[in-house]
RNA sequence: GGGGCGGUAGUUCAGCGGCCUAGAAUGCCAGACUGUCGAUCUGGAUGUCGCGGGUUCGAAUCCCGUCCGCCCCGCCA
């Protein structure tokens, strides 16, 4: 039907004869000569059509073609005069001349200018995603997610990983997300769920002796979205027997440098930097750092030990503590930016900001008076510019942590604007093994249930589990963690031991997880391994803000698919057959 | 569950101290134009001002409710 593709004729192809395909772009017509860009996935390619080649209908039918319609076009490609060269496009040096021009089929006028497609909003563009992905950036994306998993394909079977499919339809368990449930015909009143990961079944396969599994897997979580987070999502999951962290790290390591680099021309540095959970709560305020920021909190209470500054000594001799950050740049931070971010912290809950600017041996301070001059020294040990500000809070640890991080988001914005391009793995461990959840009044699995405690930390269960580390990491990209694993539990009397732990009873456990108790039981390989998010790694190798970029049919913020319009009413009878009685009625 | 922003021609938006017989740009339609490439020029058509209720002589504009979209908090083992 077609010998070339829009965008690959150049000079070399003058004098050829070519048949393209494509969409009409963008019509010109002079009322002698017409112009228009013919245009498929791999570019576009100028047509001129003049009224001497074509016989009078044949010429007012090519008069009569829009935007969009789809067209052949037989013809022969030509060098383009020299002052018409569009130096813009990659075929702008040559244009076809065609001898027959085919009306493939017409479009009515698209709903929305995809100049404007960043603006539109989602209900219209997800209505008519074909569209969008016609003629925008979206087909790229799709495009370097596609070439993006088969590198990573081939990494993984290249090391002897097998791929396997695990169930969609599977049992639902406590603990985690909230379930998708599907409704069994042939079993009344029983649900299956759709998986929140494959989890479990990965642990079986090791199990059953795989040893080294992978899958790229579809994840569903009932849970509100957000700009990343849709109700289901892609991961590439990974499983391996007879390692330990550093294994999995480095292997996840060097498949991403692979995929990446082949996929993306970025040169990624291995190993990633590592942070434990505890420094990088302390530090960043987050356990998500984000590297390209160069803010490190710093606790400088012992510098104001001796202080005659009542408010801070108040709050020191209560407990509190002091703690802030530099910002080097400090001549980008105005008075108005400190009034704006001293308002910024009453207004969400503190006291007030303390703030130190330092410009070569002039300091200014609402504190300068108090201000001794041994103090000032150790102070200018932190910064590393001659223009520098030091802006502090002081308070109890875990309130000042959550305001300290408010008031960086106000200096980002001010100043670290130019972020693009830049990757910055980090990877981060030592996470505790629990928490405890206050209204629920128990203990909850930080990472999941499933995860191994530090070794040193097995006496813990029923003195401190609170206390307990586990032998989780999470890696974390540009400030959005885009994956973690763990070392699981392969004994059975550890995993019943956190069951109870996080308030399984012994029966709940059995009848929720008793097959992988018993699994457990059949000799279970020491085991680990680590799931990504497919979805937010391509987002942020494209430089998206959103994940429904990289998605072909992404659902709204509330779960809602405009296109197909789903979710739906269904037939009745589908109803009956599944015994289920549908009660909104009270739903208000 | 909560907070914020938004919903006005096909689209993106302006109008929101009540007079609007609702505008702009772009798209669309028609005409002109033989080297454009965001073509240009001339003319034209197009609105349940998200929906429901209220206040008012009069509501896109004020009030109440509701739906939808986006961002965030909670939630997301």
């Amino acid at each position: 039907m077609r010998t070339h593709r829009c965008g690959e004729l150049n000079r070399k192809y003058a004098g050829k004869k070519v048949i393209l395909c494509g969409w009409v772009n963008s019509i010109r017509d002079h009322g002698g000569v017409i112009f228009f860009d013919i245009r498929d996935r791999y570019g576009i390619t100028q047509i001129v059509c003049s009224p001497e080649n074509f016989k009078e209908d044949e010429f007012s039918r090519i008069k009569s073609i829009r935007d969009e319609w789809v067209v052949r076009v037989e013809g022969t490609v030509r060098e383009r005069p020299i002052d018409t060269i569009n130096p813009k496009t990659p075929t702008g040096e040559i244009e076809v001349v065609p001898e027959k021009v085919e009306i493939i089929n017409t479009s009515l006028p698209l709903p929305f200018e995809i100049s404007e497609i960043e603006k539109i909003e989602e209900t219209l563009k997800l209505k008519y995603r074909y569209l969008h992905i016609r003629k925008s950036r979206l087909t790229e994306n799709l495009n370097k997610r596609a070439l993006f998993t088969y590198r990573i394909r081939e990494f993984l079977i290249s090391e002897d990983f097998i791929e396997v499919e695990t169930p969609i339809l599977t049992k639902s368990t406590p603990e985690g997300a909230r379930d998708f449930i599907v409704p069994s015909r042939l079993n009344p009143g029983k649900f299956y769920a759709l998986p929140q990961s494959p989890q479990i079944f990965k642990q079986l396969l090791m199990v059953g002796g795989l040893d080294r599994y992978f899958q790229v897997a579809r994840c569903f979580r009932d849970e509100d979205l957000r700009a990343d987070r849709q109700p289901e999502f892609t991961q590439i999951d990974i499983e391996l027997s007879f390692i330990n962290e550093d294994d999995i790290i480095s292997l996840t390591e060097r498949m991403l440098k692979y995929a990446i680099e082949k996929t993306f021309n970025i040169q990624i540095e291995i190993p990633f930097p590592h942070i434990s959970y505890d420094e990088a709560i302390s530090k960043y305020g987050v356990d998500t750092p984000d590297l390209r920021i160069p803010i490190e909190y710093i606790d400088i209470t012992s510098i104001f030990q001796q202080t005659e500054i009542k408010i801070l000594r108040d709050i020191i001799e209560k407990g509190g503590i002091i703690k802030g950050f530099v910002i080097n740049k400090g001549e980008k931070i105005s008075l108005k930016d400190i009034e704006n971010i001293d308002r910024i912290v009453r207004e969400t809950g503190g006291s007030g900001l303390g703030w130190i600017r330092l410009k070569g041996d002039d300091i200014q301070s609402p504190f300068k008076k108090f201000l001794f001059p041994e103090t000032i020294q150790k102070i200018k040990t932190l910064i590393s510019s001659e223009n520098s500000i030091v802006l502090f809070l002081a308070g109890e640890q875990k309130k000042i942590t959550g305001l300290l991080n408010v008031i960086k988001k106000y200096v980002i914005e001010k100043i670290f604007t130019d972020r693009t391009n830049v990757f910055k793995f980090i990877w981060v461990t030592n996470f505790p093994l629990f928490e405890y959840n206050p209204e629920e009044k128990r203990f909850q699995a930080v990472h999941h249930p499933f995860t191994s405690p530090r070794e040193e930390d097995i006496s813990k269960f029923k003195t401190d589990p609170g206390g307990m580390r586990s032998r989780a990491y999470d890696i974390v990209l540009n400030g959005i963690e885009i994956g973690g694993g763990s070392i699981r539990i392969n004994k059975k009397e550890i995993q019943e031991e956190v069951f109870k732990t996080i308030g399984l009873k012994q029966e709940d456990a059995q009848e929720r997880f008793g097959f992988l108790l018993r699994a457990l039981e059949y000799g279970a390989p020491p085991h680990g391994g680590i799931a990504l998010g497919l979805d937010r790694l391509i987002m942020l190798l494209v430089g998206e803000e959103s994940i429904r970029e990289t998605i072909a049919f992404p659902k709204t913020q509330k779960g809602t698919c405009p296109l197909t319009d789903a979710p739906s009413d269904v037939e009745q009878q589908l109803l009956k057959e599944n015994r289920i009685k549908v009660d909104t009625e009270k739903l208000k």
